[in-house]
DNA sequence: TATGAACCTTCCAGCAACTGGAAGGTCAAC
DNA sequence: GTTGACCTTCCAGTTGCTGGAAGGTTCATA
């Protein structure tokens, strides 16, 4: 499939798949015509990493997390220890997200007040430092 | 206090922190030495920025997000606009870092084998589109 | 009191990860 | 055969930092 499909698919656009293509993270094979010839593979590819960038992995960790697919015949200890940093990774990041959830919630909540001079969560939040 | 315990204590290099200055997101005092002099508010919005910013919002969004805390007396309908709109994406966030880590768990269990030809999630993830 | 380390300041340049636009080739339909 | 929606490369600009130079401040120690 030509690069709008793709980018329809993906949901990246077609300057960033390109953008991709240039630093090494994908590589579709070319039509007679010089278009690029997208794989359904490459598709699955292209949205894990859409995803994976909007969730605050760098291009680099993409790139590893990526070759955890691809890379089918590498030592399993580099695999390993790379898919379980990124594990941990993963699950600081959900801890995050529900804290920020929270916090967000409870301000809807508890400050939908019009002109109320002060909001609640603002004490609650000048508190809990961490 | 200065900006190298506020880099401490939000985590986020000094150098981010003037940046974030540069573009308004945070104003600290001046002692007479010239010296940044921030609060402990300060901070707590520093190491808000440091998550939502590793979570993948952008700085615009992150602005938006810091107006919520600090905009006591906007008009409630925004708001809670903006507020509901960034729970929903912080829904989707939470549901593909799960997504995300079951995968990636399955990876570590699943393909541990040495020279194993063929990763049983690669096939998988081949069918699971979506 | 001075000297040095460890801070802080501004400014400017560079990098990462896109993003937009120009200039031009391809393709399918009418 | 021409129009319009694709595609191509290339180059410049934006965002969000990040490093380094050049210099001022503070504080402990000689």
């Amino acid at each position: 499939m030509n690069i709008g499909e793709a980018s329809e698919r993906s949901g990246l656009p077609s300057k960033t798949i390109r953008y991709y293509e240039d630093i090494g993270l994908i590589r579709p094979d070319r039509g007679g015509n010089g278009y690029r010839d997208y794989a359904a593979s490459d598709v699955h590819k292209l949205r894990f990493l859409q995803r994976s960038r909007g969730l605050g992995f760098s291009v680099e960790e993409c790139r590893q997390l990526l070759a955890l697919y691809e890379d089918k015949s590498r030592a399993s200890a580099d695999v390993k220890g790379i898919a379980e940093a990124k594990l941990s990774e993963i699950d600081r990041k959900i801890r995050e997200l529900t804290e920020l959830r929270h916090t967000l919630e409870h301000l809807v909540h508890a400050c939908h007040g019009n002109d109320r001079p002060d909001c609640p969560i603002l004490e609650e939040l000048s508190d809990s430092a961490a």
